[in-house]
DNA sequence: TACGGATACATGTATATACAACTTTAATTT
DNA sequence: AAATTAAAGTTGTATATACATGTATCCGTA
C-alpha cells in the first residue's frame, strides 16, 4: 500500500471523513465538523482542511454551503453502475439473483466492440463471461462482459455468483471505475434473446454496448447488455 | 450576469483558460503556462492559480503532472451530453438540425417525473420546452425538457434554435452539469411518437427519463427522451 | 409577543511564503 | 561519446494570516 513512504495529511483527512460518512457516523443531511474544528483536531490550517473537503465535494459525498457548513449528501451509487428498478416498486436484494451462464474464460477479443483497443489490451488478451440477472425468478438482464487480463491474477477462478462483479474488482484488485461511454439502441428481440428473456419475439428490448474506464491503465470493461424493460427499467448514475 | 457585484479572480482565470483551450490557443497535449507564469500574468499568487487549475482538472479539461506542467486533455464531450451517432458513419454538425417544437414557457411541474422535487424547485416553478433533433432532415430524437426557474432571468425569451441548450446555460448563467441519473426503457412507438419520428407504429424506440444535476443549488434539468434507433444510436459519456 | 440588530460562527476568497518531489535540461566527469 | 551529476523549473504539500460574505442565534426594544 505504501507508495511514496508517507501519505499527505489532507489525504488522511479525506479517508477518515469518508470512512465516518460511510459508517454512518455522519448521516445524510447532517453537518460535518466545521473547518476550524477539523483544524484543531488534526493540528493543521484551513487551506489543508479545505483541500480535503473540496475533494469530498468533488466525489459527491458532501455539499457545502457558505455560512452553514459541510452537509453530508445523499448516498450515491458508484459511477456507471447499472441497476434494474421496478416501474412500480423498488427491487430489493432478496428477490434479485444473478446467474453465471458462462464462467470467466480467456478468449480472443470479439470484432464488434465498437471501441478501438489499445496495444496493451490486445496483447493481454480478453476475459469473457456471461451473466443473467433475474428478478423474482424472471430473467431481466443479459450481460456479456469482456475485459483485458491485466493485473488480475486468478480472476478466472473467482466466483461471481451472488456478488457484484465490480465489487470483486474493487476489493481484490483495487480497481475503480473512473468514467465510461455507452451506446444505446432499442431493438426487437430475436429468437434467441426472446427465449432467454422469456419475451414474445419482436418485443422491444434495450441493447447497450458500454465501455467502463478504470483507474488501472489499459484495464477497461466492455459489456453488451440486453434488457427486458416491460416491467422494469435500467437505472444509471454518472 | 452580475450576481454579487464582483466575480472572483480564480473564476476569471478559469473562464479565460477555458476559452483559450476551446479556441485552440492551447491544443491537446500541449502545456499551459506554468503556475508561476500565470501568477505574474494575473498579479496573484500560487494558491489562487492552483484553485483555478484544480477546477479545470475536475471538469476534465487538463491533466496535471508533477514536475512537468498542466497538459491539455483530449477534448471530451460535456458530462451527460447525449449525442446521436450513426451506426455506420459519424454524424457531423452540418447534417444535424435542432428544431424547437414548443418554445420555453413557464408551467406547472408534471406528475410523472420519477424524481422527488425539492421544496425550492417546486416553489420556483418549471420551464418547459420541446425539441426535435433531425439528422439529414430525418427526425431522430424527441426531447421534452423541464427545469426549475431559479436564477435564470430572461431564459424563456432566449433562442435555443441551432444552439446547444446546455451551452447557453453555461455561457449565460455559469451553469455546469455535475452529475445525473437516467432511467432507460425500450418501448413500442405509439401513434403520436411514430408519426413524429416517422416510424411504423410498434417500432422499438428508446425512452429515457433523465435528471441532470448542476453546480447551482436546486437547479436540475429533467428531460424525457424518445429516440428512433433504427439507423443511429444514443451515445453517452460519463 | 414580535421585530430588528448585534453577534458569533460558518464558508469563500486571497496574499505570502517555505520546502518537498518530480521532470527536463545543461554541465561535468569519466 | 557516454554516463553521471548538478541546476533550473515545475507541480505537490503545508503553514499562517486577513478580510469578505452568508447563516443562525440571542437579546433588547418597540
Amino acid at each position: 500500500m505504501q507508495k511514496g513512504e508517507t501519505t499527505p495529511l489532507y489525504r488522511k483527512l479525506i479517508d477518515d471523513l469518508k470512512k465516518l460518512i460511510e459508517e454512518g457516523k455522519y448521516k445524510q443531511g447532517e453537518l460535518l465538523p466545521s473547518e476550524n474544528d477539523l483544524c484543531k483536531t488534526y493540528s493543521t490550517t484551513r487551506p489543508t482542511v479545505r483541500q480535503a473537503l473540496a475533494e469530498l465535494t468533488n466525489i459527491g459525498l458532501i455539499t457545502r454551503q457558505q455560512g452553514k457548513g459541510s452537509i453530508v449528501a445523499e448516498p450515491r451509487r458508484g459511477l456507471g453502475i447499472l441497476s434494474v428498478s421496478g416501474v412500480t416498486a423498488g427491487v430489493g436484494d432478496q428477490n434479485l439473483k444473478t446467474v453465471i451462464l458462462e464462467k470467466p474464460v480467456k478468449q480472443n477479443w470479439p470484432q464488434e466492440l465498437l471501441h478501438q483497443l489499445s496495444f496493451e489490451e490486445q496483447a493481454a488478451g480478453c476475459i469473457f463471461f456471461t451473466r443473467l440477472r433475474n428478478i423474482n425468478n424472471v430473467p431481466i438482464l443479459l450481460e456479456e462482459t469482456f475485459l483485458s487480463d491485466i493485473n488480475l491474477p486468478r480472476f478466472t477462478s473467482r466466483s461471481l455468483e451472488n456478488r457484484s462483479f465490480l465489487k470483486v474488482l474493487n476489493e481484490h484488485y483495487q480497481v475503480e471505475v473512473t468514467g465510461g461511454e455507452q451506446k444505446i439502441w432499442a431493438v426487437a428481440a430475436d429468437k434467441n434473446k426472446s427465449k432467454l428473456l422469456r419475451l414474445k419475439p419482436g418485443s422491444p428490448i434495450v441493447h447497450m454496448k458500454r465501455k467502463l474506464k478504470t483507474n488501472v491503465r489499459d484495464l477497461n470493461i466492455y459489456s453488451w447488455l440486453y434488457c427486458n424493460t416491460e416491467n422494469y427499467y435500467l437505472d444509471d448514475y454518472f
